[in-house]
Parts: C-alpha cells; sequence; structure tokens
DNA sequence: GGACATCTACTACATTTGTAGTAGTATCCA
DNA sequence: TGGATACTACTACAAATGTAGTAGATGTCC
C-alpha cells in the first residue's frame, strides 16, 4: 500500500529539540511560566540535579526555545515554540527520516501495527468523516 | 479529542538509529547485500565522503545494525533490523517523545494536519475497516 | 611485475547532548 | 545583621554524531 509522497517543505524548521529538550518543552507547555524549581518538580520523574535542568534551559534559551523573564532573584520560563507547531515538525521529521517522506507509510502502520482499539478506530474513521466535511465545505467555498 | 494511552513498552528498544544512520539504513533495505561504493551511489544526495560512509557503516555494524562480510577485497553489507520492526520502534519513541505516550494524539494530529487528499482519507478508511474485520475475525477466534 | 586504483582499518576533530559541579550573589529568617 | 538557603552564571567532561583524512593492503591492467 503506498499513500505517495509529501511535498519536499521550504524551510525544513531547523534544529528538532533533543530528548531531553521535549521532556522540558512537554512540562513547560503544562505550566508556564514557571521557575526552574517549579520544572525540577513536574520533570521529577527523570531525577535530574537542578543544574542540570539548569542547563537545558540555558541551551533552549540560546536556541529560541523557550525564553525566560528575571523577577527578582528568579527566573521564570515560557515556551516559545506552539506546541502543536513543534508537533507538526516532529511528524514531519520522522517522516522523511523514517518513511521516506511517505506520511502515508506512516498511518498506515499506525492502523496496522499500533492495534488500535474499536473505539480508537471508531474516533479515527470520524475524524476522517470530520476532515471530508471539512474539505468538502472548504470545495464550495 | 483523546485516544487514550500506550501501555509502557517493557523494554523501550535501545538506541535509535540516528539520522545518518536512518539513511544508511533505508538505502541498504532498497539494496542489499550492497558494497560501500554502491551505497555511496544510492546516498549521492549525501554527498558523503567514502570513508564517511564508510566510519557510518563501522558503527552500525558495532552497534549491530548491520553486519559485513568480507568477499576478497570488498565487504558487502546487509541490515539486520527488519524494516518494519525499526520503524515501529521509531514511532513508538516519537509518540512518547512528542506526544507524551498518547497514540491518538498522534493520528489525530496527522488526520487534521497533514491534509490528507480525498484518495489518501478513502485508503485509509478501507484500512481501518480492513483492521476492523481483522479484528472481527480473531475475536470470533 | 610494476604502476595505478580501490578498499579497509585506524585516527582525528568539532559539535551536540546529557549530566553535573563550583562560585558568587541575592534572600530571608531568627 | 549575620548565617543558612536558594538561585544564577560559568565551567567541565564524557559519549554520541557528523564528517573526513591517512596509511597500508589488495586487486587489476598493460
Amino acid at each position: 500500500m503506498s499513500f505517495g509522497q509529501v511535498p519536499p517543505s521550504a524551510n525544513p524548521d531547523p534544529a528538532q529539540p533533543s530528548d531531553a529538550e521535549w521532556k522540558v518543552l512537554n512540562a513547560l507547555w503544562r505550566r508556564h511560566p514557571a521557575s526552574a524549581r517549579e520544572l525540577l518538580g513536574l520533570l521529577s520523574a527523570e531525577r535530574w540535579a537542578y543544574t542540570t535542568l539548569k542547563t537545558m534551559l540555558d541551551r533552549m534559551q540560546e536556541k529560541g526555545f523557550v525564553r525566560a523573564e528575571r523577577r527578582g532573584n528568579v527566573s521564570w520560563y515560557e515556551p516559545l515554540l506552539e506546541r502543536k507547531r513543534a508537533q507538526r515538525a516532529a511528524v514531519r521529521d520522522l517522516i522523511a527520516r523514517v518513511f521516506e517522506g511517505a506520511a502515508g507509510s506512516l498511518l498506515t502502520h499506525l492502523v496496522d501495527d499500533e492495534r488500535l482499539s474499536a473505539a480508537q478506530r471508531k474516533r479515527l474513521s470520524a475524524e476522517i468523516a470530520r476532515a471530508e466535511r471539512e474539505e468538502a465545505r472548504r470545495a464550495r467555498g
């Protein structure tokens, strides 16, 4: 089965966040602005040293992933990436790298291999139907 | 919209191939066994020095991603990963990292954001229906 | 059988990533 | 007001990654 290719993107979104950076971003999207101390709490599963997290945040600031605002002695961090956009970039990256540009292969793969539950399939069908209607609406103008 | 969580995998498949390693693997799955020289041809878009590719291959061999068989002066490489499995691991990794374990979010994201063509939607629906039947068959035993 | 091409093995090196320590400074509580 | 705490800025360092050079072994063609 083949769904076809994704058109080559103009600007392939420079620099994906690293693994650890995703963890920080996920925490930040959940709660922000947040101090490093708060984030460390949200990321307690990682068992990072406080300074480890600080280093991450410093670097992410340089990369433009987050920004910090100093209030008194404490820096308050906010994400500069929109979650959806970052996710989209990550998905695109995966499709390019792993599925050689064939977005449909990823979909097929998900449906075939991820053992969706009946409920998930149902929802997915509904989503497709919704997209269908959306498209039709757009087409009518 | 939410589809639910993926169960935490027992062994989270150690070490994903790196970006460059995926390129090599994709070439190898396309054609193997292949010599470094042949692979360099398949990967001409990368404009790698021959020795760069060789280094990649050496490392991938250490990691158990490929194996080499020496015939005469030349090493012939074969992938040791099965493509589907590697893809699955990569998708799982993405879901964990980017969608915090919610496989359904990825699906929703794809359907919503990737602007599937009508044809793609149709195929996907068919895939779902197929999975549906499959599931029913399994259920009947 | 020697000159030339080709391969492999080994080494090199900058960058990124994960992980944290240290030192200096700002805060706060008794 | 001075000591304990907390926070920031800077430094460190190993492993992984991307990229390639060099040298020595091997094969090939006249």
